[in-house]
DNA sequence: CGGATAATCTGGAACTAGTCAACTAAGCGC
DNA sequence: GCGCTTAGTTGACTAGTTCCAGATTATCCG
């Protein structure tokens, strides 16, 4: 929020080279745009991206966001019914909250202490390493203008 | 498994008019197909389908989900990566398991006791209404083959 | 600094899951 | 059985995402 742009980039700049990654105008341009917009979908961030680089192809956004999920740089979320999600937010084991109205998708820290979600009692042979929490229900705004009725159209990111 | 067809037809045919469904081979169809593997998508459903009643549009295999659904008679779950999946079993609130390598979906019973993911803390406002759990990992068959099949490269996590 | 090398990016086509719309067929209450 | 109403059929179409082949460009290393 305070930080102003060319910090930003050198310091995704450095996040980047630290995992391993090529610094490239497009992957400082995606991150820089999931910092602004958590949560974004792919065609989002390209957008973003467009507004500040000027022309990236769209597989150029697709392949970044893919080295970059697969670095650990950010991670992929896919609520049901809306296209993946990316968020920079990684490395805590936070949960998501979706509306069921206008999809919007907001962070919960994990309630619980000690993970409590994570044991999943008899697993059948399976090797569980990530629990993954997703809270449905409605946002503040589609509540609110649920009983008034009408106008709404989404505007939140 | 040990149930005779005409007996679960019977069955089905008695719970989509409990639901205020019209009684149709496809809505049979699908029910008994996923009675018979849960879990399944849209496209597994349709061919499932298709063997014991012939020729079924996709659509109607599309619509069948959708009105089943609507009626609570199935419940879709959408595992990131995979296009939806339905199953029969719905009112309890159990959770999936999901293989990363080949995406095979098993249920777990809700170990803990009060839902204890059910509270996301503080909710800026958000209204719950349910808790989706999913645990990824890998099955017992992937987990094995990954040892014995050596080959497989990725090491990193 | 100046290649060599391999990772990236581009543009377009293709693929999958799922939707829409207009029409026909079938279920079921009378 | 009759006919109203709901289901199913067909086929075109969209969104989201991936694949392919060739042009670019960042890094490594001397």
């Amino acid at each position: 929020m305070g930080v102003p742009d060319d910090q930003l980039h050198a310091e995704i700049a450095a996040r980047l080279r630290a995992h391993g990654l090529r610094v490239t105008a497009p992957r400082i341009g995606v991150v820089m745009a999931l910092e602004r917009t958590p949560h974004a979908d792919a065609d989002t961030v390209a957008r973003q991206v467009r507004k500040s680089l000027g022309a990236v192809s769209t597989q150029a956004v697709y392949d970044v966001l893919h080295a970059l999920t697969e670095a650990r740089l950010v991670r992929r979320i896919e609520p049901a019914g809306s296209p993946a999600r990316y968020e920079t937010r990684v490395g805590d084991n936070h949960h998501h909250m979706v509306c069921r109205e206008c999809g919007v998708v907001a962070d919960v820290e994990c309630a619980g202490e000690a993970v409590p979600c994570l044991n999943p009692g008899p697993t059948h042979g399976f090797v569980v390493d990530e629990a993954e929490v997703t809270f449905w229900g409605t946002c503040a705004r589609c509540h609110t203008s649920e009983s008034t009725e009408t106008s709404l159209i989404k505007e939140n990111g």
